[in-house]
DNA sequence: CGTAATCTTGAGTCCAATCAACCAATGTGG
DNA sequence: CCACATTGGTTGATTGGACTCAAGATTACG
């Protein structure tokens, strides 16, 4: 399924025709990835950015020990590298999870278009601080959150970003990741992920079989995670105006 | 001591006289903030940039169970909410730690500033991307560390961007955080914070006393920890050309 | 069909959290 | 100036939960 990005960015802002036009040519050249496969490794500077089509990625980075620590997933309409025309070099590499298709962009036509579409450039902004949010929200988990409402926070993240670009319409998306994956992700043990979505399941919170999770309780999963979707800025931008007076929801003083 | 952005993104990129009179008009209006006040506080958006001129400051999160994660250090130069054209509201509160000075910059004057200073416009967003950098190997640290490790990966940390801007000449630099501090940002008690710097102490790596830390051993520091600093991205950019033949090091296939 | 990867389960160990004092330094108000 | 409270640091004893190790069941895949 095409368009991820701009279901993606629409979440953020309109995009005029012209936009949705200019999104779709990114998707000119795609390339399949064979699960398991590097999208791009650590320590080199990709000379393309990776626009995530189709299927399940994460960054990653290894340890001299051996061990890997996941530090985001991509699904589609995820970008992997804006940042090319910065940077010197990748400080992580991306793999695949499952089989996935990539498209290729230039650096050239990623640099038009924003120039050209500055809805885009901005939508695109929007993104990478999402992804920022997200990394926040994940050391809040790693550090202060126990073994099970780590996983638990973990799958109402991906559930509401699958929802995002319109991949979850019930409560039940494709999770194409081992439980090893998961606890090189939220700083566990493979057993001990085992023993949780066991428990989540004897407390008929999920099921999860064939790398098909379904949420069976969303309420109750979220409350026991303490998720706030928050940190993920799903609300439509207002008047782009600086000076705007800002009508937030009741917001409480620090106590 | 002022100029701190300046030399910090000098860092990444050589900036003209007019660069840096530009950054400087940044530090126009300076407000004091007293020990332990919040400069930014969760859910609510900010109507001026801040930028960090002198003391410590850290990005926290606290949970409903009054935990606390801090998720981020700020040091002089650091920009704490450069999205405010962006996001609608903070997911996070900013904090200081012990008194400090903050500039206030105008929405309006930091968008004229980047258009005019293509330079700085680039430099602001290398920034903005080795935060990410570190907030991803923050993620390694929570997730695959030993306590001993991660707080003295830490301090190796703090030590190179300190150094950056020039507030580290010696091995030694100022460190106003308590051990709590340290045990919410690296997920771990105080108590077991106090056994480790303990034990630092002890081996004769640093000494830490009234705010004040100095490495003793940076070699042993760093290598116990598996410090790299790569991911702070400190090197100079080169010819912004996307096609550079990269020499990478010994990349192994994921296993 | 056979091999490897993944998932599952149990038993034992160890490390960091917890609980609980105590000390030193700092600051505050009477 | 002193009694007192507060904060940050230190130390010891205890506990519990996640890791480790190991083996078996199941699934996926060439």
């Amino acid at each position: 399924m095409s368009g991820s990005l701009v279901t993606k960015l629409q979440r953020f802002t309109e995009l005029d025709k012209a936009d949705r036009g200019a999104l779709g040519r990114f998707e000119a050249e795609v390339r399949d990835f064979r699960a398991g496969s590097d999208v791009i490794t650590q320590g080199t500077q990709p000379d393309r950015v990776h626009l995530l089509v189709q299927g399940w990625a994460c960054r990653y980075k290894l340890l001299a020990t051996g061990k890997r620590q996941i530090v985001a997933y991509l699904i589609p309409g995820d970008l992997c590298d804006v940042h090319v025309f910065v940077l010197r070099r990748m400080d992580h590499s991306i793999g695949v999870l499952g089989p996935a298709k990539v498209a290729l962009i230039s650096p050239q036509l990623m640099l038009d278009t924003m120039d050209r579409h500055p809805r885009i450039a901005r939508a695109l902004w929007w993104a990478t601080l999402v992804d920022e949010g997200v990394l926040r929200e994940w050391l809040v988990n790693l550090g202060r959150r126990n073994p099970y409402e780590r996983v638990a926070h973990l799958l109402c993240e991906m559930w509401v970003r699958m929802n995002n670009v319109g991949l979850a319409p019930e409560d039940c998306f494709s999770l194409p990741v081992t439980q090893a994956d998961i606890g090189d992700t939220m700083g566990l043990t493979p057993v001990t992920v085992n023993r949780v979505l066991q428990r989540m399941r004897r407390a008929d919170l999920i099921t999860l079989e064939d790398g098909e999770l379904t949420i069976l309780d969303v309420n109750r999963l979220t409350s026991l995670s303490s998720f706030d979707s928050a940190y993920l800025h799903g609300e439509r931008e207002r008047a782009p105006a600086a000076t705007c007076s800002v009508a937030t929801r009741a917001e409480r003083p620090r106590s």
